[in-house]
DNA sequence: TCTGGATATTGATATTTCTCGATATTAGGG
DNA sequence: CCCTAATATCGAGAAATATCAATATCCAGA
């Protein structure tokens, strides 16, 4: 079940809207290379979403789980690193919410 | 045009989200019986907006100034009223933004 | 188990939003 | 031209959000 205001509230905000539109080509929108994992396929790590977000760390991770509260992002952590990655499954069924109810 | 971010900032409020989801069938979700006009066809005054949302005079009539703003509705001024309706055209644009954006 | 890097949380301040009461504006009728 | 009703705007205090630096936590390797 997904909140409508609680997404609203999420996007709310440049830089997280932001961030949720790099996480759909993660690959040709973050600069990965350095990164262990698979981005397209695992996701991407904060440090890597707060070097192109430009905002301090703390903004960022707490942004991030702003985000996962309001289920439009997951998170997986591997070793001292959390990727998170978009949760479609959600996003989709949000738009459908608002198609319907706005 | 519409402006996604703008949109966004003026539907985060539940009470201008719902000012907007009544909109949709005005008859049945205001007391508009001693209303002039039709609200189906023309809309619904600022006071009877009011009335519904329990808010202040000067809140609800800022809060459709907004949605204005953001092009969510038009309104129409016949003598000392003001009628608020959707503006269906522009909020489905802003849907299909959204749907492709997101 | 100590260390360093990655992330999360906390505490603080600045900005924005919410919401009200008071006041201004608009429009029609006497 | 006044009066009154409807709406809009203004100014202010309270609440929420944005954002940072500092600190805490977690994890892997030496």
């Amino acid at each position: 079940m997904i909140n409508i205001a609680d997404v609203l509230k999420a996007i709310n905000n440049p830089v997280r809207l932001d961030i949720l539109r790099w996480l759909k080509e993660p690959s040709l929108n973050f600069d990965v290379k350095d990164q262990l994992v698979d981005a397209d396929i695992d996701g991407v790590c904060v440090s890597i979403i707060q070097e192109k977000a430009a905002l301090s760390q703390s903004t960022v991770s707490s942004y991030l789980t702003t985000l996962q509260r309001a289920q439009l992002v997951t998170s997986k952590r591997v070793g001292p690193w959390t990727y998170y990655q978009r949760n479609e499954k959600k996003i989709e069924e949000f738009l459908e919410q608002l198609n319907q109810q706005l």
